[in-house]
RNA sequence: GGAGAGGUGGCAGAGUGGUCGAAUGCGCCGCACUCGAAAUGCGGUUUACCGGCAACGGUAACGUGGGUUCGAAUCCCACCCUCUCCGCCA
């Protein structure tokens, strides 16, 4: 969420960041709406001044016994009329302002290329001693047979991707043997691994959340199709509503009573009860949201608290499932593991002070790329260009792992910088110490990594021409002895 | 699911219609005393927003939303959450 502060005295620096995203200027109109809520704003708090003023007045009467003047009972009474007017109007304006700001993507930090899409993210060289020289890690393997994609290797060693669909439909998979277990393997050594080397704090948080922690992750209301929402029961809630609506509509209109007669109320009601009950399939008061990502749990975490600064960096990590509903994904991926409904990803974020956050980007990448040396995997690092970058994210890093069977790179983690973004939708702010002054948090979240993608790209790097798989060393100790994975 | 109790500042906790943004204690900050510290004393210490160059002035917030009233932390209604006991349950 943009500070319609920030854009008042950046207008400029706003629309150009916007222009970036490919986006048409919109400064203007937000400042505009902005003053005239400043404006209605005023006038109302000074006729509640006014008001609070001869309240004051109006009790001094009462209390000495005496009857208030006219002319102070008249004001009273025109300033109760009108004043909700101006609330009102102050209530309709911010909406209107929230609205709009609220479906505005972060603007992309100056380091960030331009670009439209994917084609211009822009290969950034790993520094280390074992990279190579084309900015790239890892030694591709060289195979003396044909290297097979994993959905054609995986079904014969546990990946049933029949029964996943007959289940729950296209984009879900039945892992057994060989390949449950080593999925299972990979999540631990992730967490292990970013608990114990990396500092991360280990959280097991709910994968299914409210609105405020979707929102305040920048996941509503623009991307609402993205996930999955459930709805718990909602006809308690909605029974009283409709009996509250029944009650008020009598009490404002008492002709209703004497017309119908209770009895006749009541099978009104019911009728009502009855219909609504069928048709609201969607109350927004009862729904959770299966998380698309850990990051809305373990960000959201702290939404709304006043935070200590010694209290930061905070980093936390989880391992979860993870639920999309992949809408405009038709056609892509369908085949394989690759993009799933259902996935599991060992999830990284780190909440820092704004001086902090570009050095904890970095640090965050890390160790994600940590996870893929360790398993001796290839990968590159890509920036990504603004045409690229998701919604909430000033910068982001992708690592993408090669795939010999696809003969390709693919993303296997995201680590994104989304500065105060999140932090304003949440309300997520820190005491500096020793002043009076809060400031909010930054937050930043990563894969580290996607345990599915990651497990598609170990079957390809490790497959044998049997059509078997070798575990890697680094997983050997969570296998329970199982060394290579065999066809059944 | 049933019965009961409760939700007030960083924490604890008072407050049942106006003088309450709110006693008191703890914590924290400053000052005094001290060689220094502890103890003690004095002062300060919520947040957001609006106006103002500023000093400062104003508005709002006592779980949330509505209502009653000239005026609500306080009264009424609904909802949410927490705790205790019972029931059920991985």
């Amino acid at each position: 969420m943009h500070d319609i502060r920030f854009i008042r005295e950046n207008r400029d620096a706003f629309d150009a960041g916007l222009a970036r995203r490919g986006l048409p200027p919109q400064a203007d109109d937000l400042i505009a709406l902005d003053s005239a809520i400043r404006r209605e704003k005023t006038a109302m708090q000074e006729g509640l001044a006014r008001k609070n003023e001869l309240s004051k007045e109006f009790g001094n009467f009462k209390r000495q016994g005496l009857t208030p003047p006219a002319d102070l009972q008249a004001e009273l009474e025109s300033l109760k009329h009108n004043l909700p007017q101006g609330e009102r109007e102050v209530e309709k304006l911010s909406a209107e302002l929230k609205a709009a700001l609220e479906i505005i993507p972060n603007l992309p930090a100056a380091d960030v290329p331009d670009g439209s899409g994917e084609e211009d993210n822009v290969l950034v060289p790993i520094k280390s001693e074992d990279a190579n020289e084309d900015g790239t890690w890892g030694q591709k393997r060289t195979f003396d047979f044909p290297p097979r994609e994993h959905a054609d290797i995986a079904p014969a060693l546990g990946m049933d991707f029949e029964t996943g669909t007959r289940l729950s439909g296209a984009r879900f998979t039945f892992l057994r043997g060989g390949m449950a277990r080593l999925h299972r393997a990979l999540g631990q050594f992730m967490l292990d691994v970013q608990t114990g080397e990396h500092g991360y704090a280990e959280c097991n948080p709910p994968v299914l959340v409210g609105d405020d922690a979707m929102y305040g992750t920048d996941k509503l209301p623009k991307f609402a199709g993205d996930s999955f929402q459930t709805n718990i029961s909602y006809v308690n809630w909605l029974n009283s509503m409709i009996d509250r609506m029944t009650d008020e509509v009598v009490e404002e209109n008492p002709k209703v009573l004497g017309e119908l007669g209770e009895e006749g109320v009541k099978r009104a009601t019911d009728r009502v009860r009855e219909k609504w009950l069928a048709d609201f399939a969607k109350p927004e008061l009862t729904r959770r949201w299966l998380i698309p990502t850990s990051e809305v749990s373990l960000t959201a975490s702290v939404m709304g608290e006043l935070l200590d600064e010694a209290a930061l960096p905070m980093r936390l990590t989880a391992l979860t499932l993870c639920f999309r509903s992949e809408a405009g994904a038709a056609g892509r991926d369908t085949r394989g593991f690759i993009r799933q409904h259902q996935f599991e990803k060992c999830e990284l974020v780190s909440i820092v002070r704004p001086e902090d956050s570009e050095k904890e980007h970095d640090r965050m990448v890390l160790a994600a790329q940590s996870i893929l040396e360790k398993l001796n995997l290839p990968y590159r690092k890509l920036l990504l260009c603004t045409g690229d970058m998701g919604f909430g994210a000033r910068k982001t890093y992708d690592l993408e792992v090669w795939l010999p069977g696809q003969g390709a790179y693919r993303e296997i983690s995201s680590c994104s910088n989304t500065g105060d973004f999140q932090a304003r939708r949440m309300n997520t702010r820190y005491r500096v110490a020793g002043e009076k002054r809060t400031e909010f948090v930054h937050t930043l979240n990563g894969s580290g990594l996607a345990v599915g993608r990651t497990l598609v790209a170990v079957i390809e790097n490790y497959q044998n021409a049997d059509g078997s798989v070798t575990v890697p060393d680094a997983l050997l100790p969570y296998m329970g002895g199982l060394e290579i994975i065999r066809p059944n």
